[in-house]
Parts: C-alpha cells; sequence; structure tokens
DNA sequence: TTGTATGCGTTATCAA
DNA sequence: TTGATAACGCATACAA
C-alpha cells in the first residue's frame, strides 16, 4: 500500500512554467541556436536513409557496407552530430541514467562509493544523477519521484528507511534498486555493506585484548538504519560475552553538541581512573568525538583510547594516529553498481545480500595497557 | 576550430547493443513490467483530454475549471502517474537536467560546492548528472560528449583546460557554461571562485607578521590551472614586494610521493635553523604535506610553522590545529548555479567574473616567534 | 545491405 | 474552458 501525501501538489516536482516575459525570452534565445543537427541531417549528408544510421549509431556493424560506415562517420564528425538521448530513451524505454540518492554527500563514505559507481556506468554507457537528501525522508521521496520521471534504469540509495512505500513501486515498475550500507529486508532488494558484525568484533576484541577495562560506544541514532544497529549490536554481544556489562552504547544526534559532551561527561567521570576506550560508530562521529575531547582537554590515548569506522584520510594525522576499522569505499561501489547492471541484464535470482569485511588499522590512539 | 580525435568511435558514448541472448531476456523482462501509465491514461480516468491533462502539469489552472483540476489530480495520483521527463524534453528541447564535472569528486572542496549546486536545482525543479574527470581531458572529453547527448540545459565545470574548442561549442549550442576554481577567459564564461589574490597576500602578511623569514609554497602542477597560477603568482609578488627572494615555490606532482619529500628536504636542509613556515595551495596538498613532516618527525610549529588553503574538517584537530584560509565553497555552488540559470532566463550580459573572499582562520600551527 | 512507415509520451497550434 | 492533431528525434518491424 502506497502511503498518499495529501498537500501533494503533483507539479512541485515539475519545471513552473515561466513567465510570460521570460518564456518570449527563452524562445528568443533558443531560436538564436545552431541549427540542432538531428539523425535526419546526418543521413542526408551521407546520402543514406535514417534508418541505416540509426544502425550504425547502435553499433549494428554487420549490416553495414563498408562504404556507408564511412560516410556515415565522416558526415556525423563534420556535422558535430550528438544523438539525442531524450529521444533514444524514449523510444526505447530506456533513459541511460542511474540515480544515486546519498544521505550525505559530504560524508567521505559517499564520495568513495560514489566514485566507484560512477566508474562502473561510464565504462557501461550510463551516467549518474547525483541526489543529496541530508536524511530528510521528504527530500528523499521528492527525489524519488523526479528521478522515475527521467525515467532512470535504475536506483542506488543509502535510504532513510521512511519511503519504503515508494520504493516498491519504483521496483515493481521495471528499475532494478540497491540498497548502500542500510539494509530493508522488506524490501526484497539487493543489498550492499560492510560485515558490520566482524568488523565490530574485530575491533571490539582488539581493543580488549590490549587491556581496556571499560569501553564506551558513541552512535548516531540507531532507528530505522541498520547499519548503526549492526555495529551497536555487535558491540553489546561481544562485551555481554565476555561477562562485560554493555552500558555504556550511547546515541547522540550530531546537530546538538551537547549531546555529545552530555554522554562524554557521563563516560569519563564514571570511569575516572580505569583504563578505558571510546569507539566512535563512523567517520563523522569520530571526527566530533575528538574535536569534543581536545575542547574538554582529554589526552587520547593518555586519558583514554579512541577508535572508530571507516578510515577517513585524516585518521593517520591526529597525534600518533587513530585507529579504525576501514572499509573498501570504492569497492562497495563498483559492486553496487554491478548488481544494477546484472538485474538489468536479466539476472532474476533472489535479493543477494553483499558484505565486505572490514579492515583494522592499529595506530597510536588505542596503545596495549596493562 | 575543433579539434578531430581520429581514434574516435561514436558509439563509445552510447550503450551498446546487447548480445542476442540479453537483448531478449531484456525484452521479456520489459514485458512483465507493471504497464506504464501515461498521460492518456490519466486523461481517459479523469474523462478529459491529453490537451488539459497537459495543461494541468504545466500549472497552467487559468485555463481549468475546478472540477476538472480536481477530476485529474485524483486520476493523476489514483493512477500513480510520473510525467515523462524523456518526452516532455523531446518536445520541448529542455531536459531538465544540468552537468556537473568536477576533477576530483573525493575532493571536500568539490562536494560542498554541488552541495551548494545541487540545493539551487532542487528549487528549481532540475537534477544534477554529476561527471568525475580525475584530471583526465580524455575523461572529460567523453563526459561532455555524454552530457550532451542527454541535451542538458547547463553545465557547471571544474575544466582541466584541455577541452575548450568542445566546450566553445556546447555553448555555441544553447548551453550556459559556467566556469568554477579555474578560469579561461578566452572562452568568454561566467566564472566562480576564491579571491586568490586576497586570500594568499593576506595569508603571506600574517605569516610573516608572525616572525617568519623563510616561506615555502608547495602547488600542484600550475599549467593550466588558473587558481593555482593566481595564488602561486600572489605568494611570489608580496614576497618580493618586500625584498624578499621567492626562492622556495615547489610545484609537486602528488602521485609520486618522492616529489614532495624531495623538495621538502631541500627546503629544510637550506632553511636549517631559521624561523621558516610552509603554505600548502590547498587541502589535498596541505594533508600530504602534514603527511610528509610526520613521517620524518619534524614536528609542527617547533621546527617548521604550516598553513594552508580550504579548510578541511580536520585541520582543528591535527595538533594544536593548522592555519587556513576558507573558502566559502557551499555559497560558490549556490552562486554558479544561480549564473546558470540567469543565463537560461534569459540574461545575456558579458560573462561575469565572480570572486569570494577567503577568510583567514588563524590556529596553532603558526605561532608568532621573534 | 538498405529503406519506408509507425509510434514512443509529451506539448503546441489551431479550432471549437 | 476544452479537444483533435501534428511534431519532437529516434529505433524498429517489415518490406525490398
Amino acid at each position: 500500500m502506497i502511503k498518499r501525501y495529501d498537500i501533494f501538489e503533483w507539479n512541485r516536482f515539475l519545471k513552473p512554467v515561466p513567465s510570460m516575459n521570460e518564456y518570449r525570452k527563452g524562445i528568443m534565445m533558443r531560436k538564436k541556436q545552431t541549427e540542432k543537427v538531428t539523425i535526419t541531417d546526418v543521413a542526408k549528408a551521407a546520402g543514406v536513409s535514417k534508418t541505416t544510421v540509426s544502425r550504425y549509431l547502435s553499433g549494428q556493424y554487420h549490416a553495414l557496407s563498408d562504404r556507408t560506415r564511412t560516410r556515415i562517420k565522416a558526415a556525423i564528425e563534420q556535422l558535430n552530430y550528438r544523438p539525442n538521448q531524450l529521444a533514444r530513451g524514449l523510444k526505447g524505454d530506456r533513459s541511460y541514467l542511474i540515480g544515486m540518492i546519498v544521505a550525505d554527500i559530504t560524508n567521505p563514505y559517499s564520495t568513495a562509493v560514489l566514485r566507484g559507481a560512477e566508474d562502473v556506468c561510464k565504462r557501461k554507457g550510463y551516467s549518474l544523477m547525483v541526489c543529496n537528501t541530508d536524511n530528510d525522508p521528504a527530500k528523499e521521496r521528492e527525489y524519488i519521484f523526479t528521478l522515475q520521471s527521467h525515467r532512470i534504469d535504475g536506483l542506488l540509495i543509502n535510504t532513510t528507511g521512511q519511503n519504503n512505500g515508494f520504493l516498491r513501486e519504483l521496483a515493481n515498475d521495471r528499475t532494478p534498486v540497491v540498497l548502500v550500507d542500510r539494509k530493508m529486508p522488506e524490501l526484497g532488494f539487493d543489498t550492499i555493506g560492510l560485515d558490520n558484525e566482524q568488523a565490530t568484533s574485530e575491533l571490539v576484541h582488539f581493543i580488549l585484548n590490549q587491556g581496556y577495562k571499560r569501553i564506551a560506544y558513541i552512535t548516531e541514532p540507531l532507528a530505522g538504519v541498520s547499519s548503526r544497529q549492526e555495529r551497536a549490536a555487535a558491540f553489546a554481544r561481544e562485551l555481554t560475552r565476555l561477562g562485560i556489562p554493555a552500558d555504556d552504547l550511547y546515541e547522540v544526534d550530531l546537530h546538538s553538541p551537547e549531546s555529545l559532551m552530555e554522554k562524554l561527561d557521563h563516560f569519563l567521570t564514571d570511569t575516572e581512573g580505569d583504563k578505558r576506550a571510546i569507539i566512535a560508530a563512523n567517520g563523522v562521529v569520530m571526527l566530533k568525538l575528538i574535536s569534543a575531547l581536545q575542547l574538554k582537554g582529554v589526552q587520547i590515548p593518555g586519558d583514554v583510547a579512541v577508535a572508530g569506522f571507516d578510515d577517513p584520510e585524516w585518521a593517520p594525522l591526529i597525534g600518533s594516529g587513530i585507529t579504525t576499522v576501514a572499509q573498501p569505499t570504492y569497492q562497495i561501489g563498483v559492486t553496487a553498481m554491478e548488481r544494477i547492471f546484472n538485474r538489468l541484464e536479466g539476472d532474476t535470482s533472489p535479493a543477494q545480500n553483499i558484505h565486505f569485511a572490514g579492515k583494522l588499522i592499529v595506530r597510536g590512539s588505542t596503545p596495549a595497557v596493562d
């Protein structure tokens, strides 16, 4: 069942009609433009029919004489012809466009994935439409609409999890959807991300082995985001298994700095004098955490050890380096996009859930203590 | 005159024809898809003509009775209709797509600009096609082609400067082009970026005032990139003006780490015992620089002061913070995109060259020395 | 190996 | 206030 949104004006997603004045100007400008060259012009110049040119364009060389082929090629170059993807798409029901919806484009994780995804697209002759939602379900919804309007052939999404109805509708249509980092089992989509279970266990074990007795885990709100939940759960499980209470799991809202400060104060006073460590659930949290600790004058690792997920480029530079679990972000982007093309090429196998192993990178922020 | 590329196969930029096998599968899959709903379906459901629905879609409410309007709205929602932008674009010669070509999407500068650009696009009902060139002119060229094929309505580009012919052709057609960070006066395009002159002077002055006697400037290769050239020139000019030889301007290739190490060794031994500072020409160079200094065991600011451009999120966290000149990156993205829409709406004034002032942010890496 | 004719979904023109 | 129809540029079925 698709949720309805009453306040919904459909043309919010369409270009508004320009004022009459602008409109006229627009027309005038457009008249001035160099005559658009179409397949007909090429056909004329090459002395063949449109059909023949079309065959050339789609690489059906086996059906073309060498002479025709060279003449068409020459005509195309001479006229500076560019096939109109709008027309091709309309006719063939393919836009050669892939949508990518990310929660936060300024997060290095997202750009690294984007880079991998883009490389695959390029190889396949597709292009990426990139949308940034700021984790806002309303924005996400609007972007899904827009992308649908553009008839994207596939969608890579780092979803807020609040628009499952719309995503399902997309998929019903024809469009492969791949979830990045965040699972939604009920949607039955392919999913790509870190093996949070393994990565977290490994990190927690390492820290315990280094001799730390109290570990805090700081994460953004868990609600609705599977990767956060998986990491937090693995953290709690590992501690519990070893008989250590997993009390120090803190959810913080990064938009209100006090939130972090509060939790931090609590943990630091509570563990005064203990061998203690803090794990940040991702690169952004880690940045805020280190910033907060510096503000307080807390020494890393003297007063508290620190480790985190993602391996931002600056991790080696802070103090004697921050211990992290790195994700193969580029590879995640590549694999996600490959899933899309597999689906596009007819793969109808059940949804895959692809996990990549994280890699523990030990640096100075988590020295052994006795 | 447009340069020709002989090895040029046009369908490199088109989706290759799938094998016959894949093709059949594709067809079969497509048949399975939920019947696409078109404007005709909506018209039928609402009991009006396509024309009337089209009027509704483009917001020409003044030409619609209230009754018709509500019926159409209901039909659209009920059928889950999405206007086909491919068809709209083909008909109206507008794709509602803006291209954005960046040299390096993993550079935080690029994503910040992207974010600004995207916000404006969204407001206007446009979407962004994002392309990453890795500073490779060939890739850039291919992307320009692809974007042209998709009939983008505008282009934001951080150009390699090697494809001026192609860019000019784009502009000849009809498409507003705005250059970000890198100028190409001969192209006559609108240009947005930092006021490199002011920003650099301010930084250099500050460092000299702090008492440093020798200043090195480390930049990526200057050739063809105006922003690098402007900063380097301002650096040299400021020193010269004060009677200090500007010998220590180093161009390094970030792809070969030895390149940086070498220059660094040279400068550090040459200035042994002096009050000295190093300026990094952008955020990426700064990262590599700090990394190299740490590797050498050189203390910041004990052995050498450090400052740089861009203000990456990690700048406050390294040691007692790195002094930088921040750029209003988000604002740059917004302004660039606004230029595009102004042009689209008929502005035919001469090309504008918009400079934003940089903001010096003083931190611990450049303490006063006597 | 090549060409003719039709239609993809939409908007614009013209008429009512 | 509404509708019939043509056209946008291309790919395909079918014919030759």
